[in-house]
Order: C-alpha cells, then structure tokens, then sequence
DNA sequence: GTTAGTGCAAATCGTTTGCACGGTT
DNA sequence: AACCGTGCAAACGATTTGCACTAAC
C-alpha cells in the first residue's frame, strides 16, 4: 500500500511527538522509522534488525532497541502491527490508509485490500456494544493463489 | 455465545475422530474437552490446565499435555482460537456459530458479535484475490463499556 | 550536567520436544 | 503385546529487563 504522506512530514511529527513526550531524538530511532516508512511491507523486528545492520553497518544497534522502538511507534500509531500466533508479530508503516490482510499460511505472504463497507459494519458493531474502538484488524487465512499453483 | 449442540454429540464425534486417526481416547483428552465445552468463554492454555487441577487434582496432568490436546482439538476444527499478539493464544469452543470478537485491552475481556455482512464481504473479498480461505478473524480491540466507567 | 537511550547479556514467558514410563487398544 | 499418550524437565524462540555506559538535551 503507497505511503500517503512525505518522509519529512513523518520525520517531522515523530520529533514533535519525542519533544512533548520528553523522549531524545537518536539515530536508532530514526533509522527504524526510516526502514519502515521506505520498504513497504510487512516486518518482524528481527527482518528490521537486519536491514538496518545491513545498510548502516557504522551505527551500533541491538535488537532491544528495535523492539523498544517498535512499541513506541505502535503507541504512537506511526506503525501497525499484525500477529501470527504464538510466532511473533510483522510491523508495517501505519500513516495510510486503513487496509486488511490476506495472511498465507503456506508462505507467509501478505496481501492487503481495503473494503468500505467492513469498515463501515466495524464501527457500527463497537458503537452498538457501546466500545470504544482504538483499532481492528480483520485476517483471511488460507493459501494464497501462488502457493494454490504450486499444489 | 451458548452451544448449539449437546456434549454427549460433541463428545462422541470425539471419539470418532479419535478412532478414525487411530489416536486414543484418554481421560486427559476427554477432561480439556469437557472444561472448554462447560465453561462459555475464551481460555488459555494455563487458564484450562488450572481449571483441570482445581476440579480433578486426583488426575494427572501436565501443561504440555494441555497444548498437545488444544493443536489437536483445533486441527479437528472442535475448539478456535483467538491470538493477542505476543501473549499467546487464547481458546473456545468452536462447534457454535461463526462470530467474532471484541476485545478488551484494559480487563482482557472478550465479547463477540456476528454480522452476516461481513462474512459475506469476507468471502467475495476471498474470491476476488483468488485466495482459499481457511479461516478468517476480525477482532476489534479498544476499551469495554465497563473499563471506561471505571476511567 | 542531567536525564533518557543504548547495547549487552541474563531473564522471562509461552510453547515445544525428547525420553522413559504407563494406559488404551 | 503393540503402540500411542503422558508427565517431566530440558530446550526453544520471541520478547523483556537490569545495568553500566553513552548520547541528547
């Protein structure tokens, strides 16, 4: 799903977030953002982890920043986050427009899609249980048309 | 949501598949399926393995039993699970009509709802990405009416 | 200079596995 | 008797935490 908004728009907020929230602005934090807002898809902290190890091999990173970082970022709904399972979490940039997963149990793959009127129901159904709705999340599971071919 | 079909139907379709995959009936089996039949509502591996202690301590049991016996109950479709994320899984008893959640992330609590425009919406969206769906989740999560009483 | 952030390694949590023993068929 | 299921404890993988050090403010 395309980025709706510019990288310095984003930088922007993140740091105006950090100031009123009396958290620093560092290299690590930006690096994460940076990696997410850029590869479009869907990331483990471990797949973060290791492209930004790849591409900045100067800056010292530890995998506990990563997770930190993700949360703060999940917190601040920069980034969203889908789960599978017991086996972890994929993050992806969050400043779009909502969508769905389409999640492959054979290959992993996830493919998105957006519906209007699933969003629409959504909200009904939390205003009618009188809940307050902060996210949702909707899955398919199944084998995705690919991994169908290869039988 | 209240069970649509007896236990002694539920319990006998068990040992059926039990028979058909050579697998054996075992008290254990039988005691996990009952707990998660009797008790209406959304239980965690722990959560199951305590109840079991509490109400049979005379029967041995261990937690890996538990996990072994829930995989196989949900491989045969008899209990669903619902994830959160990195906190692990937790199960109900799935031999009920299709319905999805709403949950809590303050108190942990679950509700569930149906609305057959989704489910349709869910199989088109399937169809059109040409994907074969398993199994499908739609999980709102945010603050109960009772935890926004409390503040 | 003060405070928050970091890497590292150890700890934790939920879950899975290897194995020898016990129960079901 | 044959084979599967079990408990136990060790192993595991993802995530979190305590701590001394470093960087941002």
């Amino acid at each position: 799903m395309t980025n709706t908004i510019a990288y310095d728009e984003v930088l922007q907020n993140f740091k105006t977030l950090l100031k009123l929230n009396n958290l620093k602005y560092t290299t690590q934090r930006e690096l994460i953002l940076k990696i997410i807002y850029d590869n479009d898809g869907h990331f483990t902290p471990e797949d973060i982890y290791n492209l930004i190890k790849e591409s900045h091999p100067e800056v010292k990173l530890g995998i506990a920043t990563v997770y930190r970082t993700l949360t703060l970022l999940e917190d601040e709904n920069i980034v969203n986050s889908i789960s599978f399972g017991t086996q972890g979490k994929k993050y992806e940039f969050g400043i779009t427009n909502h969508h769905d997963h389409l999640v492959c149990l054979k290959c992993g793959n996830i493919e998105e899609f957006y519906d209007e009127l699933i969003e629409e129901r959504q909200e009904e159904i939390a205003k009618k249980f009188n809940f307050k709705m902060s996210n949702h999340v909707m899955k398919i599971t199944g084998t995705c048309s690919a991994c169908q071919a290869k039988g």
